[in-house]
DNA sequence: TTATAGCATTTATGATCAAATGATCACAAA
DNA sequence: TTTGTGATCATTTGATCATAAATGCTATAA
């Protein structure tokens, strides 16, 4: 993951903020969930000060709302806004895919079969959480060989706050996965076939669907 | 009593934080210039909280880079970086065009008819950052009128870091539309006559021969 | 003249405290 | 029962201070 250019030192409001956003994006959190900047403090071990600025970092990028009170709460998951995230996602994360896949190299498709193999693998486990930073790795091994540093931080942002609704997808779809009703890698093969085949048009429509059957299983599962 | 927006308790910080951004989006700050928390605390007349805040929501938009001591620091400009912004600029923007235009109001047009005359008014006296300002309202205009919230957020944050490019508009081109050898108001008129006609793929094609033909202005102004 | 060690300055970071604000609940009045 | 009032609690916001890290400068030695 791209955390900048920055600083050699680690200070403890970036751990504070690493750690709840790497929460945050694997659905760690219930949605409207309210975090409390004392609260956190307690479970880090910290005095407020670290935690109330990456709050506010973590408000800033949209991953968080503030309530009223000022309080910060994890955004409630609708319907509406899933499909509104997914046609984003769709944008961005096509044309960071029509960039990366001419530019990736062997070394970068052995990385992606590695990957779909490893799911497969989490696949027969039940560790939906490992399964999610699994489909993380892979996706971004393509938006990173695009080289757009613009593109990959609009890519994170959307994912952040696509965390919320991959816990639902953790709640709901592990029992379906655990079956075999569900193919834990999704659409990730036919992806690698095509970039193999050099077909970079397939690859594009093959991401799109990957991301269109997630929301299509999620859109039931939305309140209301 | 106040009937104000009940959830809008304005802080300080907000008002350090908002003023920031403003200035920023504008230009009105030179690339690679570096706001100290303590100089910002002094101008602005409070203490150095509000404005540590605000600095890093700003740095977690990518609105200002980290240095290696922490200071907060406006990018850089450079060819690539533009070439990078206005790409993600038109995947983004040509969507919610896309969104939009069909959804706009006579209403709506009437409004954005307004901005282009008063756009041509301004360019014969040499306001640019009224300019800048009127252009912005054109845009979001039609972007609001998507109705997604995730396009307008992402948009914000592209222009946000657009604004130190503006800041070379401002100080190369404003001779130009002094002159009479640039149109102040871009493709603004083609647009809204193809919104007007109801031609919506036109429309977006119109805005983004508007965003490279800026991208074009502005690409041989950048350092080396 | 150049390299370097040490010092001084600048600056952010983190902790703690006081003030202000919003939420909640009990209680009294209609 | 419903509505209004007040008290209390939880929580953020802002200020101040101590500390530490980074940077720049100067003096000194090779």
């Amino acid at each position: 993951m791209n955390f900048g250019p920055v600083s050699s030192r680690t200070t403890i409001q970036d751990g504070v903020y690493q750690q709840l956003r790497q929460a945050l994006m694997n659905g760690q959190f219930n949605p409207a969930q309210s975090l409390t900047i004392a609260g956190l403090a307690e479970t880090f071990g910290t005095s407020n000060m670290p935690v109330r600025e990456a709050l506010r970092r973590l408000a800033a990028e949209n991953a968080l709302e503030i309530a009223s009170n000022g309080s910060a709460r994890v955004p409630v998951v609708t319907a509406a806004r899933l499909d509104d995230l997914c046609r984003a996602r769709i944008a961005v994360e096509a044309l960071a895919t029509e960039l990366g896949a001419p530019r990736l190299t062997s070394a970068d498709l052995d990385v992606l079969k590695g990957i779909v193999s490893e799911q497969r693998e989490i696949g027969r486990q039940k560790n939906i959480y490992a399964l999610i930073t699994k489909n993380q790795q892979f996706h971004f091994t393509i938006y990173r060989a695009s080289g757009s540093d613009v593109l990959i931080q609009l890519i994170e942002t959307l994912w952040l706050r696509f965390g919320p609704y991959m816990r639902m997808l953790s709640t709901h779809v592990a029992p379906q996965i655990r079956t075999g009703e569900s193919e834990p890698s999704g659409r990730h093969m036919a992806i690698v076939e095509a970039l193999q085949n050099r077909d970079f048009a397939r690859a594009r429509d093959e991401l799109i669907a990957d991301i269109t059957t997630t929301q299509d299983v999620l859109r039931p599962l939305c309140p209301e």
